[in-house]
DNA sequence: TATAAATACTTTAGTATTAAAATAAAAGCT
DNA sequence: AGCTTTTATTTTAATACTAAAGTATTTATA
């Protein structure tokens, strides 16, 4: 009955440390580039975009936010030119978006500075944690939300 | 060198684990008890705190947030009744809050709820996981910003 | 081929959050 | 007692996010 307590205080421990690195992220590339880790990204996913880009569907399922987010987040980047939104000449619905060379010069060396970050804040953790704790964390299983309302409850 | 990589992934699993679970918990108890995640935050610091309550700044300690985001999100929970605001008498500059006993039944039963969610989300983590999970955890350092303007450079 | 339905995206309204400015009260000088 | 500074909290302006409503545009169908 007490793993109802454990679990929670892992749970507790895993909200802790993801706010706090992540906090911690934000602030370095707020003050270095002058963007949110939510900018950064979408620069991170459309840098592994074909050359056509990203429909803003495709993006929005890759950040796991919705439409609505992706329509804002891009614009400031539009606006500074890091990012490129183009409309499907075949659907005039659909929008693309893609890095710019500028984006793309930005994004590099957000990721360098990123990449160095996250190994300092993980070097205390060995190979073998690193491999654990990626294992561990796949066996969490987010409970599908089972109540949704019936229209047809027959 | 490939330690950078390593870690960088390990980072991204957190993230995700961290954002879903989340996610599904948030949307449990507004469906369920109207009340967002940070709400029941207040309401679980606030449950542990002494008779007298905790103040603004105390809560915001807990709680990790500025203490404008305690105003803001002690509001609405002031405004239902699940929280009392007092000044206290001996500073006028002080405010404590604590919970109403309609705040304390609201919060017991979400509570349990939560304990029962998380439990079963973790469900698939032996104890020894869980108690590996929190001490890997408990190795990442997070990097202090040290980049702060020296007024006096001298 | 006109209209209905579906699709793709954007806009709007509201919550959560921060940083910085504003307010108010207390404490420390002189 | 009257300034000045410090402390405690609230307010304001801005970003990030969601859900739901709105806008086009395309596809299906009668």
């Amino acid at each position: 009955m007490s793993q109802e307590a454990d679990a929670l205080r892992a749970w507790l421990g895993l909200l802790k440390a993801s706010n706090s690195l992540k906090k911690s992220v934000d602030t370095n590339f707020r003050s270095d580039f002058g963007l949110s880790i939510s900018r950064f990204d979408v620069l991170a996913a459309l840098d592994r975009a074909p050359e056509t880009g990203f429909r803003a569907g495709e993006l929005s399922q890759l950040l796991m936010v919705t439409e609505g987010n992706t329509t804002q987040v891009t614009a400031p980047l539009i606006r500074d030119g890091l990012v490129k939104r183009t409309k499907a000449d075949d659907d005039g619905r659909v929008a693309y978006f893609r890095l710019t060379s500028k984006g793309r010069k930005v994004f590099d060396r957000m990721a360098a500075q990123n990449r160095r970050h996250i190994s300092n804040a993980l070097a205390d953790l060995s190979s073998e944690d690193l491999t654990t704790l990626r294992n561990i964390l796949g066996k969490i299983r987010v409970p599908i939300r089972d109540s949704v309302v019936r229209k047809d409850a027959a």
